[in-house]
DNA sequence: TCAGTTCTAGAGCGATCACTTCAGAACTCG
DNA sequence: CGAGTTCTGAAGTGATCGCTCTAGAACTGA
């Protein structure tokens, strides 16, 4: 479904499609694009490189679906967060889950959309092009909530949206980068509460 | 001075080892320790393989001396900014100099602490240690600025300094990764400057 | 001048990189 | 059943990885 239309005919494939590429996304996010060899993959993922190929395409399309699984597990709170119905709730509820998704225990610790390929040599150009996309996206979507919130006047008149943006966006990346290295959740959770104790309120 | 003492005999360096580790830093910055390959940094510092591995010792402690390098130019506004007379000063000029670091046309956007290992295979996992405690000695020396602060009356009494310490390293971080992206510095400025809007004054 | 020392260009080391090939296994359909 | 299709294990592709070796160049001190 999210990967090969499946034929009637032939010999069928011997794993699941969706299972090895969750496997191969906690490569990607522990070790980097680049870090992450195809060797390292192919065996978290339990099958041979040929199935790989035949199934994802390459190395680099391998990463744009983990990306996607990405999106619709580990980041799934992304869309729930700014569906809360004031411009407050939507910063504590993406902050809470940035931090909550940066620093599980079975889980690599900070944001595949941030470490994923933050800074690589030329094989990992493309991918880190579409890192930046995702960050950007991102940020647009929390912009367009507080545009939102402006209009229904949950925000104060004069407010400027794409900055409150930006400030949440900044504080999710830089909670990621400590979550990367070890900096405990409780620590990070209660500088959530004070970076928002004086939001803007209408 | 800052690599191998000269010798006096013996047929002299034929390049000068100060400005080959600045270009390495240069590379290392922009392309990450591990998509750094050899042949990337020799080629830029002009040197062969046998200078680089005579002179640094190999790939890691190229990148040891490449980060001292950088502690001292690129990151030499920290203890400046430290010696600020106000904790607020020492917050606003850390800010601004993150801002100004991780931005500059001439140089790689970002920050090498940050994105020059954040996810690594196994080949980096020592680096990788490397940055993450250079970025918690980064944090530890704006908390006991923020400490002094707090027994100098600098800040009011009840003030965490380590917590208004992460925010700090925490916005510091979240800057260079949008750097790394590629926003505009003057929007991180604007940012810089509503993020201390509400600084706890004594 | 010449012995002693150090540096460097070029070739080359085994290992690993992403990726491909191919023969045969495992299925569906008629 | 056999024909047709698809998947997979194993072996192997050239390229590149970090790193080393060696011959000789370039210096100093005696």
């Amino acid at each position: 479904m999210t990967t090969t239309p499946r034929r009637a005919t032939g010999r069928p494939r011997g794993f699941d499609a969706d299972e090895a590429l969750d496997r191969a996304l906690l490569v990607f996010w522990e070790q980097g694009y680049e870090g992450a060899s195809l060797a390292n993959l192919t065996e978290a993922m339990g099958i041979s490189t040929a199935s790989m190929y035949a199934t994802f395409g390459n190395k680099e399309q391998l990463f744009r679906k983990a990306l996607e699984r990405y999106d619709e597990g580990p980041s799934a709170y992304v869309p729930l967060a700014l569906a809360e119905p004031t411009a407050l709730g939507v910063a504590r509820a993406l902050l809470a889950g940035t931090i909550r998704t940066t620093t599980r225990a079975d889980q690599p610790h900070g944001c595949l959309g941030v470490q994923g390929a933050l800074a690589t040599g030329d094989a990992g150009r493309e991918v880190r092009a579409l890192l930046v996309d995702w960050r950007k996206n991102g940020f647009a979507r929390i912009r367009e909530r507080f545009e939102r919130a402006l209009a229904e006047g949950d925000l104060p008149a004069g407010t400027d949206p794409a900055l409150l943006a930006r400030y949440i966006a900044i504080l999710q990346q830089g909670i990621a980068v400590e979550a990367a290295g070890g900096v405990d959740p409780a620590e990070l959770q209660e500088l959530a509460d004070a970076a928002l104790r004086n939001w803007p309120l209408p």
